[in-house]
This record gives structure tokens, C-alpha cells and sequence, in this order.
DNA sequence: GCCCAGGAGTGTG
DNA sequence: CACACTCATGGG
């Protein structure tokens, strides 16, 4: 079963279009959340293990017994208040991305907390992404607030930064548990709550300069963990869309000039495109979205 | 066993 | 600024 008690369970329905969650919990773009065998998938938001289905074209969310606002916080991860029919309107006059927007009319972009974000991509460098679900659920048992049986809250700056870079290794980070107990002494609430006020290219700038983020990592935590949409993170896959569908080709800095003059505040829902895109061509067939 | 992974940091030409 | 090399391991 789910492990809900049904006591005293909090359970809404929501009204979200376009939404799937396969794809849009899938993608890759959020790395702790579980498809379970009836459809529905089980992830935590603020602190809360949270339960939701799709039934009916509504969205169903159930949580534990608690004091948070479930629908508030499922409505701020989905970013319920977002228009993407009218992004993929103004997107699907691009008529490269327009194929992708038709296989993935069901994705959103996610809103995941800042830190949570922040540290989830500087473990993503460099690494598939089962495994970058492996390392996060790792750090989580070991050093995040237990929720509930095999349920951990994702672990605040503080509590990461008593782990020693030799512990870290051992959840299987490799090199980047040098990188992530750097950034733990870098970041505190405060600091999150300043960068939470800038923009997009002075919150990149600033991201930047922390230890393990670069130039696509910074793009991401803009992305998904503060909800810049005009953002658009550069990786293998979008460089060789770039390449093979509008023949761009050069440095980091160039392609995203290019992204932001083509696909201007909305080329974070590009970039979701083509990736998709990119690797459904890669590999004719194989469906990267398997529901375990 | 082998290859590669939603890169970043560092050093060199 | 452009490239090359290394980084530590686990999935496929």
C-alpha cells in the first residue's frame, strides 16, 4: 500500500491543465519522486510526504496528518498560476520545437526549494540520473529529518555541513562530496533569502561564484529552484540540439545569446523541449519516461 | 569489462 | 577565449 494512515488524511483535488506528472516528475528536472505501481507518485514538499494522482483530469493530492497547507504547496510546486497553453502557444511558432511541445503538452516546469535545488544539481554534474536519485536519497537518509518510515526530509545547509567530506563520499558522491560540503559553509538561510530577491542574470552571477556551480548548474538552480523561466541550462543534450536543428555551435555564453534572443522569457520551456527532442531522437524508441 | 554520465575546476596555448 | 585534462563512481 501507500503508507497513508487515512487518519485524519488531508486530500484535495486540484484543477492544474495542462498537466502529466509522468512528465512532468520525470523529465529529469526533480529527482526525488516515485512513480508507484497504480500511477500515482509519492514525493515530499516542505517537509510533508505528499501523494499525487491523477483521476478523472483532476488532480488528486493526499498527505500525511499535519499542520502545512497541502494545496498551497502542491499549487507553488506545479506552478498552478502558470499559462502553459499560452507558453506553448508562443513557443509552437517555432516550428523546431513545436514536435516536442506536442509530446510533451503535459509537462510543467517544477518550483522546487532553493537549497534543495541548488545542492540536488551540483550532485548532478557529470552523473546519469538514477544515479543523481541515488546520491540525493542517500544524503537524505543520513543527515535530513526523518518523516516517516523511509521517508527523510531533504537535509538543510546546516545539518549537510556536519557531514565530513570522507561521509559524504560514502553515499556514493565521489568527487562531489568535496564540492557539496564546500557549499554548505557558503549558504544559510539568510543567504538564500538574499538571493532570492535578484533577478535572473544577477542571481546566475552570484550562483556562479559558489563552489561546484558553473555555467549550466547555475542555469538549473535558476530554472527550477527559483523560477526564472527565461533561464536556459545548457547541457550535452541541448548543445547538440542547438548543433543539429538551428545549426548553432560555439561557448556556452554565445548559445545562450542565441536561446535568449530565439526564445526569449519562456526558453526554459524550450530547453524542456528540446531535450526531449534531442534524446528521443538519440535513442528511436526506447521510452526514457519507464515507470518503475 | 567497458563506456559514459543533464559538468566544474584548473592549467595551458 | 578556446581547448585539454582531471575529477570518483555507479549505472547500462
Amino acid at each position: 500500500m501507500n503508507g497513508f494512515s487515512g487518519y485524519a488524511l488531508r486530500q484535495f483535488e486540484l484543477d492544474i491543465a495542462p498537466l502529466d506528472l509522468g512528465q512532468t516528475l520525470g523529465c529529469g528536472q526533480t529527482f526525488r519522486w516515485r512513480c508507484q505501481q497504480d500511477g500515482s507518485w509519492i514525493g515530499i514538499l516542505s517537509n510533508q510526504v505528499v501523494e499525487l494522482k491523477e483521476e478523472d483530469g483532476l488532480l488528486r493530492a493526499r498527505a500525511d496528518p499535519g499542520n502545512g497547507d497541502i494545496r498551497r504547496e502542491v499549487c507553488r510546486y506545479l506552478r498552478a498560476s502558470d499559462n502553459v497553453s499560452e507558453i506553448q502557444r508562443i513557443l509552437r511558432k517555432d516550428k523546431v520545437i513545436a514536435p516536442g511541445i506536442r509530446k510533451m503538452r503535459g509537462l510543467r516546469i517544477v518550483k522546487i526549494d532553493e537549497w534543495e535545488c541548488l545542492a540536488s544539481y551540483v550532485l548532478a554534474t557529470y552523473a546519469n540520473i538514477p544515479r543523481i536519485s541515488k546520491m540525493i536519497e542517500s544524503i537524505a537518509r543520513e543527515y535530513g529529518t526523518k518523516i516517516r518510515e523511509e521517508s527523510y526530509a531533504f537535509p538543510s545547509p546546516h545539518e549537510l555541513g556536519r557531514a565530513s567530506v570522507k561521509a559524504l563520499a560514502g553515499c556514493g558522491l565521489g568527487y562531489r562530496a568535496a564540492y557539496l560540503n564546500s557549499l554548505c559553509r557558503e549558504i544559510d538561510e539568510q543567504r538564500l533569502d538574499e538571493l532570492k530577491k535578484l533577478g535572473y542574470e544577477e542571481l546566475r552571477e552570484e550562483l556562479i561564484q559558489l563552489p561546484g556551480v558553473g555555467d549550466k548548474v547555475a542555469d538549473c538552480v535558476c530554472l527550477f529552484g527559483f523560477g526564472k523561466l527565461e533561464s536556459f541550462p545548457i547541457d550535452v543534450w541541448i548543445e547538440r540540439a542547438l548543433s543539429r536543428l538551428y545549426k548553432q555551435n560555439g561557448t556556452y555564453r554565445s548559445l545562450r545569446e542565441f536561446a535568449k534572443d530565439r526564445f526569449g522569457k519562456y526558453a526554459g520551456y524550450a530547453q524542456e523541449y528540446l531535450y526531449y527532442n534531442e534524446r528521443t531522437f538519440a535513442s528511436e524508441g526506447a521510452c526514457m519516461f519507464t515507470r518503475t
